[in-house]
DNA sequence: CTTGCTCCTCTAGCGACCAGAGCATCTAGG
DNA sequence: CCTAGATGCTCTGGTCGCTAGAGGAGCAAG
């Protein structure tokens, strides 16, 4: 017998899939979703004999639940704190309310300091007449070491980290960055 | 004679920095510096006899250049190609213009995004009634695999990249996300 | 001469994946 | 039964823009 499911007793799970079924059902990439496993979002998977992964409908649900958390942008620390809030749903909900405020403030300030820096973009590109480089005011600003709307001081601290993606992919066939 | 500028002659330029110093003078990380360096955006620069970099008035200027530019989100090519074009003032400024309005339009989808998503965290946080996970309206959200604002297909195209960040650091002590 | 600071190079790591090599396994058709 | 092609496996290394730290050398003041 070659299924982990056996050919005579009726099937206790509706057919669980292969990793590349299972991507296509979450929408979640087949390295990617490995790498949730590696990373212990995922758990150990049942193997076929053919040390094939296998993914149930819980899998998929857990797999489509991660998924719509990085898409509000929650990162991987925090969604583990979320999966093992879903697993014990008698618990209290204050720290997954925590969480999901947390990250509505910092898309907030993220969605504010956006506005900055698209006001003076716009400033920019606005004064450029177009001429040759010595009147451009896209170069002319950015030499400009006065200042500007933001790094008004020198650049202390903006409540900005290097890291911060706010969302991530999912998007298959994009590569560059944006 | 330890210093590039001779003590006789006039100095020629007004006292190149010790890169400890010109990182205060422009806001720069030391280390980030060295790695501007590296990557070609800095000039291998002038080095006393002890080996250590010096920096002019010009070299900090350039500094600050980048400084801003990445403070304005453009991603180290674009900053590369707009310090040739500041070299060469007699081009014309098309090009810069162009980087700039094609960051412009990023930002633009990137706020555009920014709020969707705050508008589904808003939903999920307002409808938590602070009880336990089971009713939870965060973890509910999350779990539901129906449709939602963004994803109402599989996730196929955002016009959202992975290595987006939108706004880097300078910010000195700051190393978690946001 | 020593202390303590700055500087040097080099390597490794962050987050959240993606790409590809080199091999094994499965499945449909002949 | 055999084979071709799709799909799976593990492992390594790359992305971006830095940051951290080791281990050593230079340098200015006391």
């Amino acid at each position: 017998m070659s299924r982990l499911s056996s050919d005579f007793l009726p099937d206790p799970v509706p057919d669980p899939l292969p990793i590349g079924a299972a991507a296509r059902a979450s929408g979640v990439k087949v390295p990617t979703i490995r790498f949730y496993e590696e990373i212990g979002l995922m758990p150990a998977l049942p193997r076929t004999e053919g040390n094939r992964r296998l993914y149930s409908a819980t899998h998929l649900q857990r797999l489509a639940f991660i998924r719509h958390a990085r898409e509000l942008g929650f990162d991987i620390e925090a969604i583990r704190t979320l999966l093992t809030l879903q697993d014990r749903p008698e618990q209290s909900c204050a720290a997954s309310d925590e969480i999901a405020s947390a990250r509505l403030i910092e898309v907030r300030s993220r969605i504010a300091a956006l506005r900055a820096l698209e006001a003076e973009l716009q400033r920019m590109v606005d004064g450029c007449a177009h001429g040759h480089v010595a009147q451009c005011r896209v170069i002319e600003t950015l030499s400009d070491h006065g200042q500007c709307q933001f790094h008004n001081g020198q650049g202390e601290n903006l409540g900005i980290g290097r890291n911060s993606s706010d969302l991530p992919s999912f998007s298959g066939t994009m590569t560059q960055r944006f």
